[in-house]
DNA sequence: GTTGTGAATGAAAGCGCTTTCATTGTCAAT
DNA sequence: ATTGACAATGAAAGCGCTTTCATTCACAAC
């Protein structure tokens, strides 16, 4: 029933033997025209696919790239992914995910799983890894790009942005805007929710304003309900809180609708800033400041140089940050306040 | 380097044939418990881990399963994948995802990829397939769920709801509050897609309200954003609509947004109703009617599915209709109209 | 004691490719 | 004519597993 045409059935078809066929597919450049072109026209004739297993275990190598982050179901990754999507979709490689789930042991699982099956190419979300991860990754005989983040110790190439200073800027922001007892409200605290939190802390000190009971956080990770919820825990704290500095746009947006529902001016009684700047920010009301995170770009970045560095063309910059850009918009517009 | 411990060299370090030390992986209860615990040991020991291409080549088959989706990027699929991932989780099969891009080419093209490796199994998204896609499905020596949607004719098993079913209760909701120049808002407009709106022309008609010219689509993917615009679009239209029916809670919401800026009353001037209930409409102000859909469940029932089948366990009912709820919230409550 | 049975193991033949190495043929240079 | 170099091709040896088949052994039944 599953009667599939093998490379030898195409060599025999052709009148050639397997090497010939074989060489078709990988260097074409080593047979001869008229040959190739019979071969191909036997290989479409007779559909011919190659067994990808066959063709991994007898060339030592596959042209699989992986991908671990910690999330599929996060606007954030999904972004990212479009943009590795959008570059691998022309190249000869195939992606395959896996979700980390915010875990460095399953980072760790899943890493000995994908170079078990000696990859094209590894791309891997954060700096924080695990060392047993680190070590894996160091000795991995194929490229690596670490995404989201940028830092100090690169395993081996590194696209991201630095989310302390993203978070600093936001947070300067609002204390330019003349708030005073910015809050900040956390989801999911995961390594890179935390150097935003590090960030918003050094602002905060910075200007003399720092209170740490306005820092608001949970392990639950991050939905709209959950940044009316958290609204709901900072307000009744009572610490006056005029602003809040979300760990992203999600708990933003929960905050302005639970704004609403509470009668709480936004800006005028509270600015509101949110994190990555997802579409819809823009067409709130009112609109929602954020943070332009460049994550399609990030995606495209780190394929492309991931793809680079497999077909050993040189990469002039391992390491790239790709910035951010706040988006000051209505949210964190503060009118003169009430007397 | 890459000095990879192969199985022959656990059987040398065991003292065993590699034939043993491959039954222990693959069929345990064959080998005697000594010789079984020694070997494991010595795997543990020496780090082993199988070659999937090997083990994929010898033995024919693989423990992929593979789910072809039509985006990654959008809340809806994660939602799916977050479901199949948590049966998969603890599973011995492999993920494998690839995006048709709504394309059904594009989807005949990946379905020969996946099949060429004989995977263990295969999750498509909806009824539509190509005559080719089809077939290759039908011939295909692994079972095979749709996904999304349920309808007349499986290839194999199906989970999934009626759309046209679901955007028919939908429209009738807003007809029986009182709204009576419902307009449709559409974007993408796939299969699926173009079946709610089915559903919402049914309604119509059966309530004597139909106005072709109330539908407003269009190719473009649905955002937050495209939402106002389509709005826009329709209100330039000057048809005194008095409600919305979205393709989907993105749409949704952009609507909501719109009618704040432009201060149309919601639910007075203008009902509104989503589709998928995405957790953030039931904070919105005022919160958004939307038709819930299980689409975390419909992941889980349909590697569950998957799984019985590839273990040879019997599935009752090979095709399951998740059904859905309809939502309704402040967006759709008209009160009395403004004389 | 002999035979039969079944459990435990090993030998060895692939799975469908890639790649090295050898061979052949062609053509330019001598 | 000879030689050398090179391009084009084929033969064949794996890649690291799985699985069939044969073998061995222990033990129960006769």
């Amino acid at each position: 029933m599953d009667a599939r045409v093998r490379l030898s059935d195409v060599a025999k078809a052709a009148g050639v033997s397997s090497a010939t066929v074989s060489r078709v597919l990988r260097r074409p450049e080593l047979v001869s025209p008229g040959v190739r072109e019979r071969i191909l026209a036997v290989i479409e004739e007779l559909g011919y696919f190659a067994n990808p297993a066959a063709r991994a275990l007898a060339s030592a190598r596959t042209n699989v790239i992986g991908i671990l982050i910690p999330s599929l179901t996060n606007n954030v990754f999904a972004d990212v992914l479009r943009g590795i999507y959008s570059v691998a979709q022309d190249s000869p490689y195939d992606l395959q995910f896996a979700n980390t789930r915010y875990s460095n042991l399953e980072e760790e699982n899943l890493l000995r799983v994908f170079l078990s099956q000696k990859p094209a190419g590894l791309i891997v979300t954060g700096i924080d890894q695990s060392p047993a991860s680190r070590a894996l990754l160091k000795q991995a005989s194929c490229p690596i790009v670490q995404i989201m983040e940028t830092g100090d110790d690169p395993i081996d190439m590194m696209v991201g942005f630095s989310h302390v200073r993203s978070a600093h800027a936001a947070t300067a922001h609002l204390v330019g805007q003349g708030y005073r007892r910015i809050a900040f409200l956390g989801a999911r605290m995961d390594p890179r929710t935390r150097r935003r939190l590090q960030g918003y802390s050094r602002a905060l000190e910075e200007a003399g304003l720092f209170d740490e009971r306005l820092i608001v956080t949970t392990p639950r990770s991050s939905t709209v309900t959950l940044g009316c919820e958290l609204l709901g825990l900072l307000l009744e704290k009572e610490l006056n809180a005029d602003a809040v500095f979300c760990n992203n746009d999600d708990l933003a947006l929960g905050v302005l609708f639970e704004c609403q529902r509470r009668r709480i001016a936004t800006p005028a009684e509270m600015g509101v800033c949110g994190f990555n700047d997802l579409e819809m920010m823009a067409v709130a009301n009112p609109s929602i400041t954020s943070v332009r995170t460049f994550r399609q770009e990030m995606g495209e970045r780190s394929i492309r140089m991931l793809i680079d560095r497999i077909e050993d063309r040189p990469v002039k910059a391992p390491v790239v940050d790709l910035g951010f850009e706040l988006m000051a918009r209505q949210s964190s517009q503060r009118r003169p306040p009430p007397l």
